[in-house]
DNA sequence: ACAATAAATCCATATTTCTGCAAACATAGA
DNA sequence: TCTATGTTTGCAGAAATATGGATTTATTGT
């Protein structure tokens, strides 16, 4: 328990929507499948380029701004920087997500989402 | 299946994009969260209005956004416009949002988002 | 037909976001 | 130290988004 859960839910929401916002781009949705792909390794910045066919300073900025909202860790490797998903960060969005559809109400049914529970 | 699924996987996940932008937004988010809270009745304009206190013009526009991604129904109720979630596309976001995390990679635990699995 | 209420549209503005070139920075090897 | 390669930063223009006041449209009751 350190950073996680412990803000106002107000802030809350908050932090959820921008998080949202970071993936609601085509671009960076894929550079997120991409390195769920290849997680937990993840991607040195020249094959997410290669995968995804962008200059590499707007790849940077998308980058940036995914690495913002925490949903991206980044490492050196020697000359490289090595990307990598945020597990938990992803985790906690998607709780939050299955949360307000399936868990506080009864909008959307659990098996519908999770066939294999077993 | 009609209109459900049968599109190239490339324009898929710009949907999807499309989709995680159109709840990016503070106020947009709170509106789901409302109208899941109200689910399966949802709520009139009003009632949204009252509940996240922001002038109707604003609040118009983003009702509108979230109709254009299909995030949202609406039906008229003589005076009143009664808005509901869409579960049907929810589900979906949320299928799509679980299977790129714990189906298609290990990245996250199934047992991490559902607590009631049983 | 008219008034009253609900909600959308029109319009204008401010802000943010996206994109990519050119330049800077970082690291490693000769 | 010079060079080569990988990546970010700075900048700048274009486009998209967010916001809200004023007006319009829609519906109902009188």
């Amino acid at each position: 328990m350190l950073g996680t859960q412990n803000k106002k839910p107000a802030e809350q929401v908050a932090r959820y929507a921008d998080m949202f916002s970071a993936m609601g781009t085509e671009p960076r949705l894929r550079i997120m499948q991409a390195l769920l792909s290849a997680h937990p390794d993840g991607l040195v910045v020249g094959e997410i380029q290669e995968a995804l066919d962008i200059p590499n300073s707007t790849l940077s900025h998308h980058l940036e701004k995914l690495k913002n909202e925490d949903l991206v860790r980044v490492r050196r490797e020697s000359t490289f920087l090595r990307y990598t998903a945020n597990t938990e960060v992803l985790q906690e969005l998607l709780r939050f997500l299955y949360a307000e559809c399936c868990s506080r109400n009864k909008a959307v049914e659990p098996k519908a989402i999770i066939q294999v529970c077993r």
